[in-house]
DNA sequence: ACCTGAACACCGTTCAAGT
DNA sequence: ACCTGAACACCGTTCAAGT
């Protein structure tokens, strides 16, 4: 084997860069640093992603937006197939299939919290990104939804999981300042502020909420 | 009047700053470049941040989260009261002022939707802030919830409104790459392609929804 | 094809200095 | 107190060169 070949790949430079977000936030990763990590020269990476740094926060987003790669292997079949299975009829209820997205797609979420801002103004459009929205279709149209309502209830769904996702980031995160002064003009928060906040269960309990209020037949 | 007073000011700051971040992106917010937009040197600004960026980011962010300032002001009372304005009883029915929050709120991440990923680690422990959760809070107690529930159910109201604004930025975005072709793998993706969606429509009906499914009994 | 190394323009921030 | 101007370390990216 030649030098010049540090078996480089989009998916390890991609990886290695969601390790790197992680362990110390998204405004150190650094094409410097990211090259240091993978034992190569910074510029290396420019031959795998010709457009920069801004290509590479693309193929993050869609590393993280793959339902495949998120979901824990739900019966332990096999773990390793990302890509290739075969549809095999879900059996799954309507609801227990979108909840079980919720759960899957929340956990990638939380799991890589610091490459949340990269999601913001980026849209996957990629195969695994039509999975999810094919998942959300047609269980939302076996629920009885009218075809026109379907693609609402969908975003309405993706919604929630997405702010519920940053509203824990947020109010995990240290306070930007000292807190402003609990007084007399907040009587309501004064008197609910020892009721704890269990994040996993707030969750659940607004998704069942959601999925209820959008199945609801009026 | 001595040479060196520009008349800076942490507010004109941050409103600069938001006006770039609005006309070319949060990426091309430089201290230099804001520095020329306020006829000053970019070092001058940090005489009024002195922890640099990131405390201007802190303070744009809470800037933005001020309801204060996002609302509209609804019945053209008196549009400059910011901050000074007595409680005077809401005579709005729960659901009501709740809407109009979330009306509100959303309109102002939209108007400022170059600044979300600002906003997502950092949380405003403003007053600004806590009236909003006072709001809340009051409103859903109003309905009927158990305190217990309370937090939970305004927690997913926020969630909801951030991600659905988020949502609708990623779905108006330009794709990343040319989008998935749409086979007979997602057949219900492919049925209801046509559809049209209403962003402002269906961020209402998902609104409803979710506090309809939130506040109904058990 | 895959990687290196020097170079360039630009960035955030520090610091001493001006008024 | 408020702002300037030079300086430093670091960044993303280009480009010519190596194998």
């Amino acid at each position: 084997m030649s030098r010049n070949n540090a078996g480089l790949s989009p998916e390890r430079i991609v990886t290695e860069a969601l390790r790197i977000i992680d362990g110390m936030g998204l405004r150190n990763l650094t094409m410097r640093r990211l090259g240091d990590a993978l034992k190569v020269e910074a510029m290396a990476i420019y031959h795998h992603f010709p457009l920069g740094k801004e290509q590479l926060f693309g193929a993050i987003v869609e590393y993280i937006s793959d339902p495949a790669r998120a979901a824990a292997p739900r019966d332990a079949a096999d773990p390793e197939d990302s890509g290739a299975e075969e549809p095999e009829a879900d059996t799954r209820p309507w609801d227990q299939r979108l909840r079980d997205w919720a759960h899957d797609y929340r956990a990638v979420l939380l799991r890589h919290s610091g490459a949340l801002p990269l999601m913001i103004h980026r849209r996957p459009d990629t195969v695994a990104a039509l999975r999810a929205t094919e998942l959300h279709y047609a269980a939302f149209t076996e629920a009885g939804l009218p075809p026109e309502e379907v693609p609402g209830a969908a975003a309405a769904l993706d919604s929630y999981v997405l702010g519920a996702v940053v509203h824990q980031v947020r109010a995990e995160g240290l306070p930007s300042r000292e807190p402003a002064v609990l007084d007399g003009r907040f009587p309501t928060v004064t008197a609910l502020r020892d009721v704890e906040v269990d994040h996993d269960r707030v969750f659940a309990a607004g998704l069942d909420a959601l999925l209820a209020g959008l199945t609801a037949r009026r």
